[in-house]
DNA sequence: TGCGAACCGTACCGTACGGTACTTTTGAGG
DNA sequence: CCTCAAAAGTACCGTACGGTACGGTTCGCA
């Protein structure tokens, strides 16, 4: 366990503190309301120190979204046996967990964000929310997709296809609706488990089928 | 059969040319690309005709979702017997379908500046987004599980349970990925039948499931 | 032929932003 | 106490955009 895969920060905490003001501009005002010189006067930095530091407002951008994604602390899966009503709950934890993740504000807005941009440049800050942002979230479901597999609850050949189906079957288009401006959805909970039910009626071996209550 | 219902256009047929011509720079350059300006000399037309047309830049915006959403026509279900094999064709039609506009230039840059604007006005554009591109496609999919359920090839009890289902079956992530500028997707077509059998596995009745392959 | 409305082309205005330069302050090390 | 590098604060520049004003032009219509 060396110091390394800890990724050193990236940046000094000086620089933390003003990429933590800057999310928070944009979580308030959208991308018009991040200005340079509005950071500077917010963050008590100077402007000089920003295009120092960032190199110039892509890079200020790319920033955020890396010093966000260095918050996120994965959770690891123990190497538990996975009985069918473990399985289940680990399923429904984590289609929580990624609905309440999607609807946060910081999130939205980086997305909001990343889209907005995603024309020029190479959609460069699309790609890179995408890998940084992303990878946790897929990590900790393949890896519960696999030891289900491994537990003999869950069946299929393509793993990436099976992760897809249950992401699609969480989120459905709820996210779009989101970053369109639609208020938060009730009853996240609920679509949460409705959702992995369904996943373990598709993918789920016979003991696996045993307590799932009928769709109707 | 009166006129009224046919959508009077809403804008005359040379306003149609200057929102095609916006529709272009917008898919071409994204928004920062669509200023005032550009679209009066790439249209051809003066900044005061704009103005006086449209309002301010905001009703510009909206005048493009509205334009861009009456040239789509849904397609009518007929009264049609609904047999399990004529179902899975239909919603084989319908996801191939769904998945083909989703990645369409068009819309892609739309839905991108709505996303990109969702902040200010009360996320306006956001609404008329949903309202007026996204009733057609629903309208057509409820019908069409409406008739598979009349026809007893399918069984739910909550109808927008079960068509939000068969959405995130087939759309996945793809849509928020191609929105990041994910370059699109190879074996849409292929991608579409795994999920119209997944739904079909999920909310068809016994002679519906009988020509299902196996998902493994 | 003459009239009037709509419209084009262009010039203009105020503003606000990204980025740069310069002066002053801070603060750690010797 | 002195030094020096980093950073704050401020002023500045060029540009580009949204929006307005105005003179010239087209075109339907009487």
């Amino acid at each position: 366990m060396s110091a390394e895969n800890l990724e050193p920060s990236e940046f000094s905490s000086r620089q933390n503190a003003v990429l933590e003001q800057a999310l928070q501009l944009l979580v308030e005002g959208g991308e018009k309301a991040l200005t340079t010189s509005g950071l500077a006067r917010a963050a008590s930095c100077s402007k000089e120190s920003l295009y120092k530091w960032f190199g110039d407002r892509d890079g200020l951008l790319s920033a955020m979204i890396a010093y966000q994604a260095s918050k996120v602390r994965t959770v690891e899966l123990h190497g538990e046996r996975m009985t069918p009503a473990a399985l289940r709950e680990h399923l429904t934890v984590f289609a929580k967990d990624l609905l309440e993740v999607l609807a946060g504000d910081v999130s939205l807005a980086l997305n909001r964000l990343a889209i907005g941009q995603s024309h020029r440049s190479g959609s460069k800050l699309g790609r890179l929310l995408i890998e940084r942002g992303r990878r946790q979230i897929d990590r900790r479901a393949m890896a519960l997709i696999d030891a289900g597999k491994r537990g003999g609850v869950l069946r299929f050949n393509d793993g990436d296809e099976a992760y897809h189906t249950l992401y699609g079957l969480i989120v459905s288009d709820l996210h779009v609706r989101m970053l369109l401006g639609e208020p938060s959805i009730k009853d996240s909970g609920k679509k949460a488990e409705r959702a992995v039910d369904a996943f373990l009626q598709l993918y789920g071996t016979e003991k696996a089928k045993a307590d799932i209550p009928a769709l109707t």
